[in-house]
DNA sequence: GCCATATCCTTATGCCATAAAGAGTTGGCA
DNA sequence: TGCCAACTCTTTATGGCATAAGGATATGGC
């Protein structure tokens, strides 16, 4: 359920609260920022594909029509909620230790952001919401890339390609999350028993996938099994710690101080 | 709607056709390739939120239950989607002029194919479907990546940031198209009036945002009316070009020959 | 000719977003 | 003081979705 963004007015994402109140008819019992967060509390549990204006609406003790009375749609509230939730990123790197430890660290928080929110995924960043939190998260990394150095039509590549590996990554991390409990079987069981039902049902797989197979054989993520940590989820993060190094290489190599 | 894969018996995905038939019963008007087959048809023209057995059914001239008979549910049918649209890809990348160039047809043939199929980027890649199609694509990119001369361990990290940054450029490009033929405006359009909206809106936008100011600025991304390529599209295949061009750098870095 | 088996349909359940209309509440003005 | 207009929230209805259950019909093999 990939949702689509850009259409609301922005006069409820750049809104300036604080005007008192004398109007007629019943005290407001809700408020936008209210169910924003409510409604960002209900994703991150059960995820976009559960939610549902019911859902808000249920946990605040009201009907899912209540909620038009102060969000138009469904497609609005996520851009709020999208917006919103951006605002729990760090907003400050300190450079005193290069630019290239600090892209780190931005690169970490933000793929633990989204793992932590994985709905947020799912908002389509073609036609960006262009909330405040959003311009605030582009310019916190805006301030990191400026100490490479580079001009900025090299660094909107890097930047989209910076997006791209973090998002891959918490994609994959967050989705097996949710798969194994969705279904129950944790990502070992599911492995070993696709694993025996693929020997089963495509025996001749070593003719057909030699490459496939030299590539996922040797040097198996290492089996820490003390660490508790999914098989998936440990593959994907050392795949995102060498995703990123090729990266950063690439940015040392554009020409970066 | 990301939807969730892995779940099914894989027999449908590895069958191996052939066995005539000696049933009683009324011959079937339909198959699992021709309903396959019309379902990716109309995902791409719809989408993957638009695809509904109805719709799948009803070009077919049957009603959504019908499908139940060839199919156990939806969520097979995508799976078998899947693995079908994959098989569009080509299998075989010359190397007489190194990697590099492999690398780069490969990831602009990869970026296309999501382009024309984009509702395949919805398909969880956490369990991945493991039909004969993935296990190719898979063994084409690891035959490229051999010719790199960097072992298995090295080669999985850049595996999967070769995909994030294709799949985050297609996805990009292929929601901006959606977002312009849902809506009926142009990027061009929508960016100018989101431009104006959000003057009128943040006033104080060079203030608050100075760094993300300064990125966007300069060198906006060249006008090139007559290409009728639309905006966001020709930003988005910038940016991928910049961004593999990193990662290209990031490999060799590694130590690829 | 009959039966077991298949295909395909109709109907029903319980979700979803949201349109429309009505019930009840309250600030401010007459 | 009393009423109105504005506002909150609910009920009901529409048309979508996946799919469970059950029934009508067709057909190969006995």
């Amino acid at each position: 359920m990939t949702v689509y963004a850009g259409q609301g007015s922005m006069a409820l994402l750049w809104r300036a609260q604080g005007e008192p109140r004398a109007k007629p008819g019943p005290k407001p019992g809700l408020s936008v920022d209210l169910i924003v967060e409510t409604a960002i509390a209900v994703a991150d549990e059960v995820g976009m594909a559960a939610l549902s204006m019911r859902t808000v609406g249920e946990r605040l003790g009201r009907t899912a029509m209540a909620l038009y009375t102060y969000v138009p749609n469904k497609g609005e509230l996520v851009d709020l909620m999208y917006d919103r939730a951006l605002a729990r990123l760090p907003t400050g790197y300190d450079l005193s230790d290069g630019w290239r430890a600090a892209l780190t660290r931005w690169a970490d928080d933000v793929c633990d952001f989204y793992v932590r929110h994985p709905w947020v995924l799912q908002v389509s960043q073609a036609r960006p919401v262009l909330g405040p939190n959003e311009f605030t998260v582009l310019d916190t990394l805006a301030r990191i890339l400026a100490a490479t150095g580079l001009p900025p039509q090299v660094l909107r590549g890097i930047v989209s390609a910076l997006f791209d590996v973090v998002r891959g990554a918490a994609r994959t991390i967050a989705e097996a999350r949710q798969a194994s409990s969705a279904t129950g079987v944790s990502d070992e069981e599911w492995w070993q028993a696709r694993s025996a039902l693929l020997q089963e049902i495509a025996p001749d797989f070593a003719d057909r996938f030699p490459m496939a197979l030299w590539l996922e054989s040797a040097g198996e993520p290492s089996r820490d099994l003390e660490s508790g940590e999914p098989y998936l989820e440990r593959a994907a993060r050392q795949a995102f710690r060498s995703g990123l190094t090729l990266l950063l290489d690439g940015i040392k190599a554009a020409g970066a101080a």
